[in-house]
DNA sequence: GCAATTTCTTGACCAAGATCAAATCGAACC
DNA sequence: GGTTCGATTTGATCTTGGTCAAGAAATTGC
């Protein structure tokens, strides 16, 4: 791999406070690769040969199954995933396909769980990282149980914001029937559930969304109290 | 604690592999508790002072809010739970309450972080654990997401069926009404997913279900491609 | 720049599931 | 055994969201 992403890959929750010689030797067996758009990256049910770290683009993950389909996530950089499917060495319970032209960080998987099993501060961070991520999907399930579909429009905007440095703009990354996948709703309802979200202070510009009366949509939408 | 429960705690994949003297240690610091029925253990949003472990019992993690109320999970012995919010010493997610008369191994937070940290057993056994409860709710998340209420009841009986000892007879834990929050949907829908099963191989006497034809109700639930 | 293609939106209609109400079933208790 | 209370089932109706179709807007290709 190139030397220019490796210090942002290292600065990673996942990587950060593991030892440095053995970081090394996990980057060194690793290589970068791009990937041109809605390229298939891996399948659901594959055996998890990769750790993959997202450098630079967008990914989906989705599952698919019964001819039916959706979207579990939009993996963007600089983020590690398929992490729990490697961790066991399991197969993948999702497919990943590039949205965008991307790079994408491929650690063997044999090479990041011996590396684990040497290095507790990497096991540690792996722990953690499976833990925030199971309360993320703790989240998710919740939200697609208890809510109706406005609603989740609303709350994923108000995360979106808060995660995304400029206040009160969100830019939407792909396109919008990606976003209906993952909110569990058809692009048709996406777009009216916008059209519902425009009387609760939400103003909609193409994928550039502005919260105008944020009290008004959290009213709407009825955000977690337990912040992530 | 009492003796009595010991051996099988500590046959449970998460203490199974770690160091004889830091599991005795982990045990005498916890104590075991009697719980009543429809008691609250702990809510969501307070701190998480326990990992807890069902020794005997039944019980229930939910979801409230904004007057809204799901099951996440229906907690059966011997089984530990609310280990991810342990692990990161974050507030609960969902609240606990028992179902049923229960006994709980109550482990102080503080006490398994400073185990984990110490035993790279424990560590690893937590992060598969959690691994593993992830890919959990990756198909949970799925399911609602794609299948339709009775399709998700007939993938439910047949994980039942695959986990519980009798081939073609699953007793159902708790109340219908449980059971249809635990699927997302109301005990009347519920009702008229049973009725529909009826003609896809599916005989139901209260609690006690029998599939008579394992097929028809494979074919009508489509179940996952990949296994647990 | 303009045609072609795709995405997004809107409207009409349909299906799944929720709600409300009432009837039935079953277990616990006298 | 009969009563009572709650759980479950059934039916009628309503709401939400999905489907189908068409038009508007945006993007791509020439």
């Amino acid at each position: 791999m190139r030397s220019g992403e490796k210090p942002e890959i290292a600065r990673l929750p996942l990587f950060r406070d593991m030892d440095d010689t053995l970081r090394e030797r996990v980057f060194s067996g690793s290589f970068l690769q791009v990937f041109p758009p809605q390229l298939v990256l891996f399948e659901l049910g594959q055996r998890a040969d990769f750790l993959h770290v997202l450098v630079d683009g967008l990914v989906e993950l989705s599952v698919n199954s019964g001819g039916r389909d959706t979207t579990m996530r939009i993996v963007e950089p600089v983020t590690s995933f398929i992490l729990a499917a490697v961790v066991n060495d399991l197969p993948y319970l999702m497919t990943a396909r590039t949205l965008e032209p991307s790079r994408v960080l491929l650690v063997p998987a044999a090479l990041i769980r011996e590396v684990i099993r040497q290095d507790a501060a990497l096991m540690q961070a792996t722990m953690r990282e499976l833990a925030l991520a199971y309360r993320d999907l703790v989240r998710a399930l919740a939200d697609m149980k208890m809510r109706q579909s406005a609603e989740r429009l609303g709350n994923y905007l108000l995360q979106q914001e808060s995660q995304q440095t400029a206040a009160g703009t969100i830019h939407l990354k792909g396109e919008k029937r990606l976003l209906a996948s993952l909110l569990g709703m058809t692009p048709e309802n996406l777009s009216r559930a916008f059209s519902t979200l425009a009387s609760h202070g939400v103003r909609v510009n193409g994928g550039k969304i502005t919260i105008i009366d944020r009290d008004a949509l959290c009213e709407f939408s009825r955000p977690d109290p337990i912040p992530v």
